[in-house]
DNA sequence: AGTATACACGAACACCTGTTCGGTGTCAAG
DNA sequence: CTTGACACCGAACAGGTGTTCGTGTATACT
């Protein structure tokens, strides 16, 4: 046996409450509902109420403030965003999981070494130029992390393009097998890979043609970790 | 100048109303906070909210029932459930708008044109072989991309070495200046810039010490634009 | 005409809820 | 020993909030 349908007032206290709720974080009392759908008397709208609760479209916690929830039917009657507060929220820390963005703080150019921001904090940084990534494409945390464009042809030898983008990890110790951007005595910076080697350090060059460079170790400051480099062609 | 730690009573008060919120939709009034965390007076319970409100960690509404919310700070300290329900989901929605999956179908190699699915569907594919983009990334429409890793050293010319990805749009028409996967005569794929010259086409290698090669334009077919290179390194 | 139901309303009331006041105790610094 | 800052507390108060009561109008049904 089909109900009848909602009043107009009966959908508008809906769309009050879900509108309420988005922006508050908590449901709007009896008498915030009557003055936003112009009803004078709390017993009208407590009237209203119990009608929509009889419908199945919201649950009543009695003799508490704000004891108001709109059920899981109005969310999907409206096709809105989700109302209980779990599922919204845990939406969200999906969706904000699966994106950062690492702020593109300068250049990296052959001849001098990075500078990567004046006290180590990474988390000012202008909007406008900043690196949008999906979580799962660099390992490990995420922190930490910035990016440089490369200006000039002097990285070629790491395959690494004028005007090409390098995602740094804020790291000075490397590993064997790390790529990283080393700054060496002679003035120049290099991205290369590293590996220790019989008391030297060998910076190898990613174009697998070219060789290698042996340098003592205190002839070389590592200054990051690269972890990604990104190339815009169109 | 560092601030102190919270107390424990300020942690399990912070505690209690996210998982109050997160069960009933809506904060807690001040008694049912005290009960939780054994203060017995609802002042204690009023200052300890404006310890917490002073460290940036809420946000008060005065002389209104159940007038608190927790900060996004709080979500980023504790690494939990997000709690202001508008922003939250606002977020969300704007952070799922703002990232884009390529689907990583398959490899690039010197020696044979590129297989990039049966009917041109790019919108099913494999959740492991996915690529997540913040949509500022790449220009124009985000539709008939897919992505490819190269498997080999022979697009070296094309500064891209073996491992690499490459995100292609699905286009069989150059115009100068793209980056374009060619298919030559000879039976080769490369990546190289595309140019039109004098009735023959011009493909220019990205490293600019090499030189390009010339071909009519019946020995060449083009089989994807280049937006983007990736090359993880860690 | 009488009855039942739906919808509407103002007023009163009981209880909920947040804020303020005046106070105590502990600890560190001078 | 004194002072100041911090944390804590019970009590009182003002205002917020939900529920109930009594009443009125319109419509449908018997």
């Amino acid at each position: 046996m089909a109900k009848k349908l909602l009043s107009e007032r009966q959908k508008n206290i809906l769309a009050y409450i879900e509108e309420y709720v988005a922006e508050y974080g908590r449901p709007p009392t009896i008498r915030e509902i009557g003055s936003a759908v112009k009803i004078s008397s709390t017993s009208v709208v407590n009237y209203n109420l119990t009608k929509l609760k009889e419908r199945g479209l919201l649950e009543r916690d009695a003799e508490v403030s704000r004891g108001l929830r709109l059920t899981e039917r109005v969310a999907a009657a409206t096709d809105q965003v989700k109302h209980s507060l779990g599922k919204a929220v845990a939406k969200a820390n999906t969706a904000v999981g699966s994106v950062f963005r690492v702020p593109l703080i300068g250049n990296i150019v052959a001849g001098s070494p990075i500078e990567v921001g004046n006290d180590g904090d990474f988390s000012v940084y202008d909007d406008e130029d900043v690196i949008e990534i999906g979580s799962s494409m660099i390992s490990g945390r995420h922190d930490n992390l910035y990016a440089l464009r490369v200006s000039g042809d002097s990285m070629i030898d790491a395959m690494v393009n004028d005007g090409d983008i390098v995602i740094m990890r804020n790291e000075n110790e490397a590993r064997n097998g790390d790529m990283v951007a080393a700054w060496l005595r002679d003035g120049t910076t290099t991205l290369k890979y590293f590996y220790r080697e019989n008391g030297k350090i060998r910076l190898q060059p990613a174009n697998p043609t070219m060789q290698p460079i042996y340098v003592d170790p205190e002839e070389v400051q590592v200054q990051g970790k690269v972890m990604m480099v990104l190339r815009q062609t169109a």
